[in-house]
DNA sequence: CGGAATCTTGAAAGTGTTCAAATCAAGTGG
DNA sequence: CCACTTGATTTGAACACTTTCAAGATTCCG
């Protein structure tokens, strides 16, 4: 799959994570930023009540780090692990940021990194309108359409975590969906 | 006030907009975003029930756009408006991104760029967990903690409907805190 | 001084959660 | 290949939190 972010880190160490393994800890020190060229990362948070929460999502081509640690320059506050079997080139930050790491004179990197930024932030505003305005059905539907190969490759009980609903919640919602296309016949 | 942001902005015309003076509507379109010096503005989508969510809010030394338009080069999809009297800084987007403002020969601008939007991001990333797992109670106290101006200016409907509740909630809410609060003394 | 919008309060209704139990599915070791 | 363990999903019933709807109180502004 050539994508032209790809290229910006395919000089970066390949590592190969297996299905459950944690790359970053929230709580402990960590400048690691992941692009997945194979597989699925998730990042979440675990509050105090044990639950999880999951952020986001990276599957192929997809970049994930925690923002949290270049911001503060302190301790991760997401988790990340992955779902699967996964090959990564792992970013490695050298200074405080990721913006330490664009090249300010590569002005096609600096395009490139800007609308990486830029897409995230649209993704970023779609989301939080949703968790604003949207039920549980209407989220479920959106991530379908959105993600439709991710359904297959993530366990419910993770889809309802980054939905915002209980795992009961979403498997009731899928089945009302299932019911409802059956009489549309 | 000296922002380092603000000199990016300072040739750029100058706007009064009257309290209650609708900016960017959703579905026309739109290729300004708005530097604030003075004031208050909203970003915010309509659903199809007519109840308006607040995507942000934007105080003095604020950006605002929408990003909808910038990604798809569209119609707007959120609303813009005035909550105060307030004085902008008009940036209208020449090319179809925001991106193509910036002068990638300017590394100096280049870096405040990824930096301002490295911190909305961050800012998203927070609020986004913070929808995900917090009580409406949770999100208020955060709130007041996060802008704590902001609540004295802003209407309380306007917070609930950033928080992501009804005014009839966070009214509620309100009336719980300053109930456990005078227990406390 | 109104009139309009905002905020508060109450009661009923809804939606989603919690807790518990029953299925179902996948992976392991014999 | 089967039995067994473990985790995932489904289902049910009671419960909790928010919303909805309606009405009253308060504040803001012209």
């Amino acid at each position: 799959m050539a994508t032209p972010h790809l290229k910006i880190f395919q000089d970066a160490p390949t590592y190969l994570a297996k299905k459950g393994e944690v790359l970053v800890k929230a709580g402990e020190a960590s400048n690691k930023g992941f692009f997945v060229v194979k597989g699925c990362l998730r990042s979440y948070v675990v509050d105090e009540k044990g639950r999880e929460h999951i952020y986001q999502f990276a599957p192929e081509d997809w970049l994930i780090a925690d923002l949290e640690y270049f911001k503060r320059k302190g301790n991760a506050f997401l988790y990340i692990d992955a779902i699967e079997d996964s090959e990564l080139k792992v970013i490695t930050l050298k200074g405080g940021s990721m913006i330490d790491e664009v090249d300010v004179t590569d002005a096609e990197g600096v395009k490139m990194s800007l609308t990486k930024l830029h897409n995230r932030m649209y993704a970023l505003q779609k989301r939080v309108i949703q968790l604003l305005s949207f039920t549980a059905e209407e989220r479920y539907k959106d991530f379908l359409s959105t993600y439709p190969n991710l359904v297959q490759r993530v366990p419910l009980k993770m889809i309802a975590s980054y939905l915002g609903v209980t795992p009961e919640s979403l498997s009731r919602v899928r089945k009302e969906l299932v019911k409802a296309n059956s009489k549309k016949k």
